[in-house]
RNA sequence: GCGGGUGUAGCUCAGUUGGUUAGAGUAUCGGCCUGUCACGCCGAGGGUCGCGGGUUCGAGUCCCGUCACUCGCGCCA
């Protein structure tokens, strides 16, 4: 019987069962232990670790001791019981072991700039730049092939709930609104560039016009943007999707399963053993969460819940927060639960990290037995302080950080007091997913810096009472059936109910200042599309990389992408973005106003 | 564009008030060890303390600038 050249079975496959059989194994060195008379290898591939034997002194070992850890060597040999005592439970071919009758170099590898071996921690850039070796990695080995797990449920689940893939062009055109675009300048066209898509959005919609009913992709989008920890510069990957025909519900109904599904299926990945928040999703006004958890993104594991207080304040005497009150701004609190024993310190912390991410300060009042503490309630008095207390529903150890300004200001760090006090306070369980819809997000916002109203979210968003409210509300009340979904207080995805109809678009688009023209030029293949009979539709489009992340438990979103690029957008690994030559320049119609080899451009 | 953090051996880190020849673990190399599986024991090599400037008799340590990585703000319809 002639073997087959690399392998009979993998690295992870052999049992008790198999002992006495001739085997081939190919894999890499993982980890050699000399001893005595023998050497150890641990041979490893991408389903797991078997352990060789090779006797010192003998032909075999001449040849495998000068090889260096992530060699790749095929061994041949017979499969061996390994005495009890060695038997080894923490590995799955714990109990055989293979002495080899010979061994064949398939590649000798020099030493590494990143050891495989081990699970510390080692620089991103040094990860980035051998990304391969990385790659071999335990964890993130597992982290990629736990995506495409989640790829392949997301796609099953998708086809079950009778959405059909499309593929959209990625080669399109620049969209005036939105995300800076990358650009890909025309061959053909002298002066004139393609975009990359920011998302399919309006490829979805348009095939929607086009009667496909039910679409989906997982989308690569690509934003010129800078980079965050669940941000991946460049581009990122959306579960998108698209629907005819229906209401805000629908599109629910339709994605919640979905999610629900795979977070579920993924819950106890590595044995994490989560638990995933049941359907239906809850759904929280957008309003609604700004007051109460300071954020449009809740991490609804976090129990604790903002109160306004503002009125409790008129005529007090705290004169600060009175004079605040009074000028029409609002004072909001957060509890700061069973604190009675925390020292000075913790409280003034919060007040310094609070300046330091830019705002003026936060209040603070300590309780102790029902008797509070602190400069505001030293002024504002123990009667006005428990009436606050019984309001947000405090027990009598319970203290209270207070964030006080304009009403976003204080929303904001209200906000982000509630995630920082919890984080302090260890209130968070890390043991379940918490989903939520954030729904009734407004149509427009002012805009402080251009002095106008412009649209809040999607320009192409529904606005609630369609036409009619449109003509008839203040614009800064209208709703627009436009929605997020939240999970763990990471926003997964946008979506919205679209306006199919170019009346309202124009009409939205006049509130936020374009005209007809402009709407004509920038959204012609849209605009156009919906003069001849476009159905009402909607969607959304939940980050696949986020998704992973959340699932993968990382807190970094490049833990789960196979070949990420750093925050500046550059691949280190492939040294991109990178200079191009003369000739390409020019076959593309570009001078460039950076002298080659000169670096970033500087601002003056 | 702005703010914070980090930067000391290949890697993870320590390094006192500014004071002798900058240390440990790990990795590498050599030796020892009858079975390890994060093997163990002994030994060796390995440093422009990110870079540049300044203060000082003397700087890893203090000051200024700069670079890299990272977290955040802006930005992300």
């Amino acid at each position: 019987m002639t073997l087959h050249a690399y392998r009979t079975h993998t690295c992870g496959q052999l049992r008790a069962t198999d002992v006495g059989q001739e085997v081939r194994l190919s894999g890499w060195i993982h980890r050699t232990r000399e001893h005595a008379n023998v050497l150890f290898i641990d041979l490893r591939d991408h389903y797991g670790v078997t352990q060789v034997i090779v006797e010192t002194g003998s032909e075999l070992f001449k040849l495998v001791d000068p090889l260096g850890p992530e060699s790749v060597i095929t061994v041949t040999g017979t499969v061996s019981a390994r005495a009890p005592e060695t038997l080894n439970d923490k590995l799955p071919t714990g109990e055989i072991e293979i002495f080899p009758t010979a061994i064949a170099v398939q590649s000798s590898a020099e030493s590494l700039p990143l050891p495989v071996f081990g699970d510390i921690d080692y620089p991103e850039e040094v990860r980035l730049k051998n990304r391969y070796l990385d790659l071999r990695r335990e964890r993130i080995h597992k982290n990629i092939l736990l995506r495409s797990n989640v790829i392949a449920s997301l796609r099953r689940r998708m086809i079950e709930q009778g959405f059909t893939e499309f593929q959209t062009p990625i080669l399109t055109a620049s969209s005036p609104e939105g995300a800076r675009d990358y650009l890909v300048p025309s061959r053909v066209h002298p002066g004139k560039f393609y975009a990359l898509p920011q998302a399919p959005q309006m490829f979805k919609q348009l095939l929607m016009v086009a009667g496909f009913d039910k679409y989906f992709q997982i989308a690569p989008c690509f934003r010129d943007e800078d980079a965050r920890a669940d941000r991946s510069p460049g581009e990122f990957y959306q579960l998108d999707f698209e629907m005819s025909y229906v209401t805000q519900d629908d599109v629910f109904a339709a994605i919640e399963p979905v999610l629900h599904g795979v977070f579920e299926e993924f819950a106890d990945w590595e044995g994490k053993g989560r638990s995933v928040s049941p359907l239906p999703f809850k759904r929280i006004p957008y309003r609604e969460s700004m007051l109460k958890y300071g954020s449009d993104k809740p991490d609804l594991r976090n129990p604790l819940l903002v109160t306004d207080v503002s009125d409790f304040f008129k005529g007090s005497g705290f004169g600060r927060f009175a004079s605040i009150v009074e000028g029409g701004d609002v004072v909001r609190a957060v509890p700061a639960p069973n604190t009675h024993e925390k020292s000075r310190k913790f409280f003034d912390d919060m007040n310094s990290w609070a300046q330091s991410e830019g705002f003026p300060g936060l209040g603070y009042a300590t309780q102790k037995d029902g008797v509070f503490g602190g400069p505001i309630a030293n002024n504002h008095g123990q009667d006005g302080m428990k009436a606050i207390a019984e309001a947000m529903g405090l027990g009598p150890n319970d203290g209270i950080f207070f964030a006080a300004g304009k009403e976003s200001q204080a929303a904001k760090l209200a906000g982000l007091a509630r995630t920082r006090a919890a984080e302090q306070l260890e209130l968070i369980d890390k043991s379940r997913f918490e989903f939520c819809w954030i729904v009734d997000f407004p149509m427009f916002e002012y805009d402080e810096e251009a002095k106008k109203v412009d649209f809040s979210h999607n320009p192409f968003s529904m606005p609630q009472g369609e036409l009619e409210a449109l003509e008839s509300k203040d614009p800064l009340d209208i709703l627009a059936w436009q929605y997020d979904i939240v999970c763990n207080g990471v926003e997964l995805s946008s979506g919205a109910i679209r306006n199919h109809r170019p009346d309202i678009m124009y009409k939205a688009f006049e509130i936020a200042g374009y005209s007809q023209a402009e709407v004509d030029t920038n959204f012609a293949g849209m605009i156009n599309a919906f003069k001849f009979g476009a159905p009402p539709h909607g969607g959304s489009a939940p980050g696949v990389d986020r998704i992973v992340m959340l699932l993968a438990d990382e807190p970094n979103i490049r833990e789960v992408i196979l070949f990420p690029m750093n925050q500046k957008a550059e691949d280190l690994m492939m040294n991109a973005p990178s200079e191009v030559s003369a000739k390409q320049l020019k076959e593309l119609h570009i001078r460039l106003a950076v002298a080659p080899g000169a670096g970033p451009a500087k601002a003056e």
